[in-house]
RNA sequence: GCUACUGUGGCUCAGUCGGUAGAGCAGCUGAUUCGUAAUCAGCAGGUCGCCGGUUCAAGUCCGGCCAGUAGCUCCA
């Protein structure tokens, strides 16, 4: 038979051939490093049989689904380790993700860290028997037959749940026999190095109503230097943890007697905080955006109206006892609670007074603190936290300024993440509804309809964007702007909302042109998201060494002696009136010491001063990052670093 | 909230088999006034996260709570 390669060649073979026959036709190399192959596009073992015309492509492990089969093969030798070393374990799901690989497991006695050398050890007799791995499929009824005559009832709902004319395969390596959709390796002796990682708790199917398995991470990669590299890499990034970083650079702090996810912002922190408010508010105000400033608190009624108290109620701060419907626990009480969103408030300063056409585009805008009682598992430094500062706006329109308005807030945000350097570490995620769920304002066709306006905004703007079900508002679609942190994991920093719901929950209209009254659009928006987030990002990107418009001392003045000390303090002055941050370091320290401290402290500019400084109205200056940059008149270093600021160089 | 791990002076870490704590850095005091990544000496600093239990004796063993970390669920 005759099959095509992916340069185009074609490549007789004998009746029977598999993948591999046809890698060992091509070369002994790359049969080698074969680890699985494509037939006709699709991703297959190398032992599943061609056929006459099919079009073939060898996958190795240099191709992204390569090192996903390996993986994936790696998470089946684990699995059948476990079973192994404990026969009662049922298994549930053991997939690949992005660094590596998982498997779900449901043990009789859970298993801890100190059981991973075992069962690594187990591992590495499985890889070192070479056992073949064969792929074999079954009909539904057999299928749950093997399932369960191994007591695999996770198995087993998987199957059940598989639709009617699926392909139940399985693969089969030494005794162990495992429900997988494939492909895998042809044998387990190609794994060359894996670790386990890490251990954690997982709800079975993600629903945490449902069981908690115990989930085993671990990674594989082709080589061992590549493995160790990895996990080289792994330590290098948490030392750019903000949640070290930041408090080694004194940030932040937490404290106990204070509580959890209640981070408090040091000089240095809030000095960083301040810079960034500032400029947000001065943009915003640019382009058009009033500034409100609205209570931190609110009777239970305004959220009924906005229905927080029936669809978010569980996670707000309540002021006042309240029975399980939210209603006051003793009759006639005043129930307030903390505000988990601005929404509302800045709505009612739309509502007071009628509002014409003319008045709309309304945008509002407000620095504003918000409360969010999260379960006590999920904060995380100033990534996930109770109590935030937002950039929070809403801007009240018509249906057709909707799209123009839209816009605009997405130009805001890509002009702030330029200033702080973070553009191009952002990707965009349009949040959906899941269709049936109860977490959402009950109105197909108003979903509908405003998931398909934004997805034309979106598309028109050319956005390569991921659409996610299930993530939306309660109230409508999202635009969000996510950002990894130094773990890899992703968080959204900054979103855009599209709200049909408000206009007729909150009532709020204009009277257009033609004197009739029509309900008002709403977009809810951050320009630079939450603050601390955007912080502890910040943190991490720059490892704590801040471009100088955002850095909290920008120039530290080093006088060598006592003689330099009033020049040191003047030059500081100066700075200041310049609008410029700076301190001078007075302490009896031996120069060498007092830049090191400053280099520590990742301050951008450090000035040495001396006699000779003094004498002639000069500075030595040192660029952080570059070292001693040599001398120049002091007039002259200002207008460097005002430049530097002014025009926020990024570097 | 759930699973696993962690918690010793401000920071980084020692502390054997249970026998009431040790170092370096930082801090303070003094000396030194020094030219580009750690000057010297001395001093002080700890109810070992908190509460309870076992024990003649707990930093060490057990339980509960608090806080931190990774993951799940949730989310800006």
């Amino acid at each position: 038979m005759n099959i095509t390669l992916k340069n185009g060649d074609s490549l007789t073979l004998e009746e029977g051939a598999t993948a591999l026959t046809a890698a060992q036709a091509i070369s002994e190399g790359l049969a080698r490093a074969a680890v699985a192959a494509k037939v006709n596009g699709v991703l297959a073992d190398l032992t599943s049989p061609l056929h006459e015309g099919d079009a073939l492509e060898i996958v190795t492990l240099k191709e992204r689904e390569g090192l996903e089969v390996y993986r994936h093969t790696c998470a089946h030798v684990l699995a059948q380790a476990l079973k192994t070393i404990y026969p009662t374990c049922k298994l549930a799901i053991g997939p690949t993700v992005e660094n590596g690989f998982y498997y779900d497991v449901d043990f009789k006695t859970p298993i801890t860290l100190d059981d991973f050398a075992k069962v690594e050890a187990e591992m590495k007799k499985i890889i070192k028997s070479n056992l073949p791995i064969e792929r074999f499929t079954l009909p539904r009824e057999e299928a749950l037959a093997l399932m369960s005559k191994y007591h695999e009832n996770y198995k087993a709902e998987i199957i059940r749940d598989l639709p009617e004319g699926e392909t139940i395969s399985f693969y089969k390596q030494g005794a162990f026999t495992d429900l997988c959709r494939g492909p895998h390796l042809p044998s387990t002796g190609k794994i060359k190095a894996f670790k386990l990682t890490s251990l954690a708790g997982a709800y079975w199917r993600g629903d945490e109503k449902k069981k908690m398995l115990t989930r085993i991470y671990g990674t594989a990669f082709a080589k061992k230097e590549e493995l160790d590299e990895y996990l080289q890499r792994l330590e290098e990034a948490k030392k750019r943890d903000h949640n070290k970083l930041g408090r080694d650079l004194g940030i932040f702090m937490t404290s106990d007697v204070v509580g959890q996810g209640l981070p408090i912002l040091m000089p240095k922190g809030a000095k960083i905080l301040q810079i960034l408010t500032r400029f947000v508010e001065d943009e915003e105000a640019k382009r058009g955006f009033m500034i409100t400033k609205t209570p931190n608190m609110a009777k239970s009624d305004l959220y009924k109206i906005s229905g927080h108290w029936s669809h978010y109620r569980d996670k707000m701060f309540v002021l006042g006892d309240i029975d399980e419907h939210g209603e006051p626990a003793r009759e006639g009480e005043e129930i307030m609670a903390l505000r988990p969103m601005t929404c509302p408030f800045q709505y009612q300063i739309y509502k007071n007074g009628l509002k014409s056409y003319r008045d709309l585009p309304c945008r509002y805008s407000e620095t504003a603190t918000e409360f969010r009682n999260e379960a006590s598992g999920e904060m995380h430094g100033l990534i996930r936290v109770r109590q935030f500062t937002l950039s929070d706006g809403h801007i009240i329109c018509t249906k057709e300024q909707v799209e123009g308005e839209f816009k605009r807030c997405l130009d805001l945000s890509y002009y702030i993440l330029d200033c702080l350097g973070m553009r191009g570490d952002v990707t965009f995620r349009f949040s959906k509804r899941k269709k049936g769920s109860d977490k959402y304002i009950d109105d197909d066709e108003a979903w509908d309809n405003t998931e398909a306006m934004m997805k034309v905004i979106l598309d028109d703007l050319g956005l390569d964007y991921v659409e996610a079900e299930d993530e939306a508002a309660f109230y409508g679609p999202k635009l969000d702007v996510q950002a990894r942190n130094v773990y890899g994991k992703e968080d959204t920093l900054i979103t855009i909302q599209i709200d049909f719901a408000a206009g007729h929950s909150f009532d709020m209209q204009y009277v257009d042109a033609d004197g009739t009254k029509k309900t008002a659009y709403v977009i809810h928006r951050s320009s630079i998201g939450c603050y601390e987030r955007t912080l502890a990002l910040l943190i991490e990107k720059y490892a704590g060494a801040f471009p100088l418009w955002f850095a909290p001392v920008q120039v530290k003045v080093l006088p060598i002696t006592d003689r330099a000390a009033d020049y040191a303090n003047k030059l500081a002055e100066e700075l200041a009136m310049l609008g410029l941050r700076a301190e001078a370091d007075l302490r009896n320290e031996k120069i060498g010491r007092k830049i090191l401290d400053a280099e520590n402290e990742k301050v951008p500019y450090k000035l040495v001063v001396g006699d000779k400084e003094v004498e002639e109205g000069t500075v030595s200056v040192r660029k952080r990052g570059e070292g001693d940059i040599g001398s120049m008149k002091k007039e002259a270093f200002f207008a460097l670093c005002k430049k530097e600021n002014d025009e926020k160089v990024i570097f």
